[in-house]
DNA sequence: CCGGCCGCTGCAAACGATTGCGCCAGGCCG
DNA sequence: CGGCCTGGCGCAATCGTTTGCAGCGGCCGG
């Protein structure tokens, strides 16, 4: 069997631990295990007169007694693990996002399991089902994609909570934390029809994220009531590279139609691969172009030129999240409502007035 | 008692799980549910009949069976779960990093439990308690400090496997698979050095890194070597800030020595804080100053001016240590052996020839 | 003085999967 | 025709913790 013992041996292989247990703990202490394990349990603690419990807390701090959190979640069915799924850790915005999810689950003694789905559909599938096999006690998914629904509901039947963190599919019950990306999209429009561009195109992203669909629908309907004319341009790919603005700008580059003034992109680096595209043709930024981006990533300040974009709360986001997680799990009331939060505009150089050219 | 059921109702509070068991299966099937397990592990498939074997794994699939991966662990001592601890998971390094760790161990069936330690030591402590809590199978550390090999040995004497990735802790007998921090600081010195500098800066990293102390030998080693001055500034905060850099910068304006011409960041985004203090003066790059910075972090080429760095192997030490984990796992071995990965000096606009100026 | 209650502790049955052992039937060999 | 082997399966103990229940003193109220 897998007796785990030794380990004090020089080298160390696998399989040969020292486990120390509530019995060896009750031996030691002169009671039965079960005192003990009330003992250390601050929930049962008051069940054990006061100086057994001291006897056996200084037993167990000395033998250096650790409770098995695969044994008690075996026995609880609980085991304080939250799988937290994101779509690309190579993802800049990510970071803050974790950093508000862990402060927060740790703080309510619960530790987040992170996985990368790679943005890929199937990956999804195969790893919620890893995920329920582990039995984690909630699920928070941050890259949420249109036909992810059905796996969604899937899950929730089992009984575990799920919540939803900057991006939602629309018309699902599920708490969801997103950014205001309508407001997102009209914020970039207002700034260039502002700065005078009657000229703009779009580079979206991705049709099957819905946040993206919902920059497009502020953007879109803000430079339409103001009369301008809207260029859209398509991406296909995954989410905002580099090279996919670089593609999307020399396809705008290369139509027939009069190039247009102020661009609007759905990610920071969608906006410098389109601007080294428009680079190429020499066309300079802010001079020709206007570019405003979206996410407002870590250093975009320091590029050349500095880029206008838009700012999310990111780890506000992720906080919220994590907190209503945490919620769902102590009480069985209703699931909270979601909640927009709204994003900034960061205006730096890459946007100014229009000046007609050709 | 936590006997979870329903969940097929229409909202769903916690604890209310349907959860198919092998003795549901075995029920359904006309088994034992010893029969069952042993069917559907392809350890021990067969050793029972083909058509049983395939009656109840139609029959575990249809009912919607998962392996309890919580109990499975109990059983087994081994969860299937590899602790990776990072130091920041906002520094832009781990992501890769990551990658490599997790594409490795998901191909030996092993889920990564990523923790951040915020390069904090005492929370590292706790950190690794709960982690042995929780039974993880091996550890990868990437953020080792230099006062930190007390506590990995600690966790190597309860039998857990420890693989040191990016960092390490000299003296340590464990496996470490680190990028060659001396070779980098060498290639920084040669690199300006061939330029013709022969004032030279250096901006270092933390003392606590072992990393730091030998990019600091390599470049130093190297200045000396050729006879050129080099004035060596220190950080004492954390690893790699812009303000740290910026700090530093200014300190170098400030002395009344003559103003070296190259300077050597050990990480990029120090080197880019030092640029913008060195802007502030009036000193213009590379025209006025040389500037190597270290990890040639994502984007920096798009910087202004363009980064001239040293580029790690990161998703090669990830996907090294994983293995090396994966390894340690499946065979008591004497732990395989350590290794360093050269780095490589990736040239771009930030330096060039010295200009003598006050 | 006695019944009952309370505070404390021990007992043992779970949680779900794994696995050594033993049993049974059928085939094979002598 | 009987003994033996072997493939296939069931039995039951076990991993370490939790927890309802029961037992057992001692104390208090009637």
């Amino acid at each position: 069997m897998q007796r785990r013992g030794g380990g004090a041996s020089g080298r160390d292989g696998p399989g040969e631990r020292t486990i120390v247990t509530l019995e060896d703990v009750a031996r030691a202490a002169g009671v039965h295990y079960s005192t003990v394990s009330r003992a250390l349990d601050p929930e049962t603690a008051r069940q054990v007169n006061v100086v057994t419990r001291k006897r056996v807390a200084a037993v167990a701090k000395r033998m250096g007694y650790h409770k098995d959190m695969v044994a008690s979640g075996l026995k609880r069915g609980r085991t304080h693990t939250v799988a937290v799924v994101v779509g690309d850790l190579a993802n800049p915005n990510v970071a803050p996002l974790l950093r508000g999810i862990s402060s927060r689950l740790e703080a309510a003694g619960l530790m987040p399991l992170i996985v990368e789905t790679q943005n890929d559909s199937a990956r999804l599938e195969r790893i919620l089902s890893l995920l329920l096999s582990r039995r984690v006690d909630a699920f928070i998914l941050t890259a949420a994609h249109l036909g992810d629904g059905p796996k969604l509901r899937r899950i929730r039947r089992h009984g575990i909570p799920v919540v939803l963190a900057v991006q939602t599919v629309p018309g699902i019950r599920m708490p969801a934390f997103t950014n205001d990306d309508i407001l997102g999209g009209t914020l970039a429009a207002q700034h260039l029809l502002a700065l005078g561009h009657r000229r703009v195109a779009q580079l979206r992203g991705p049709a099957d994220i819905y946040s993206c669909l919902q920059r497009a629908q502020g953007f879109s309907k803000t430079i339409a009531a103001a009369g301008a004319t809207e260029v859209v341009l398509r991406s296909s790919g995954p989410m905002g590279t580099a090279e996919e603005g670089n593609r999307l700008m020399r396809q705008l580059l290369d139509s027939k139609r009069p190039m247009p003034t102020g661009i609007f992109a759905h990610h920071d680096l969608m906006a410098l691969g389109a601007l080294s595209a428009a680079e190429e043709r020499g066309l300079a930024c802010p001079r020709d172009i206007s570019m405003v981006g979206y996410n407002d990533l870590p250093n975009v300040e320091r590029m050349v030129p500095p880029l206008t974009s838009i700012r999310l709360p990111r780890e506000e986001l992720g906080g919220l999240a994590a907190e209503v997680t945490v919620k769902m799990l102590s009480s069985a009331d209703r699931p909270p409502p979601s909640r927009k939060l709204a994003p900034t505009l960061v205006v730096r150089q890459s946007t100014g007035p229009p000046r007609d050219f050709r």
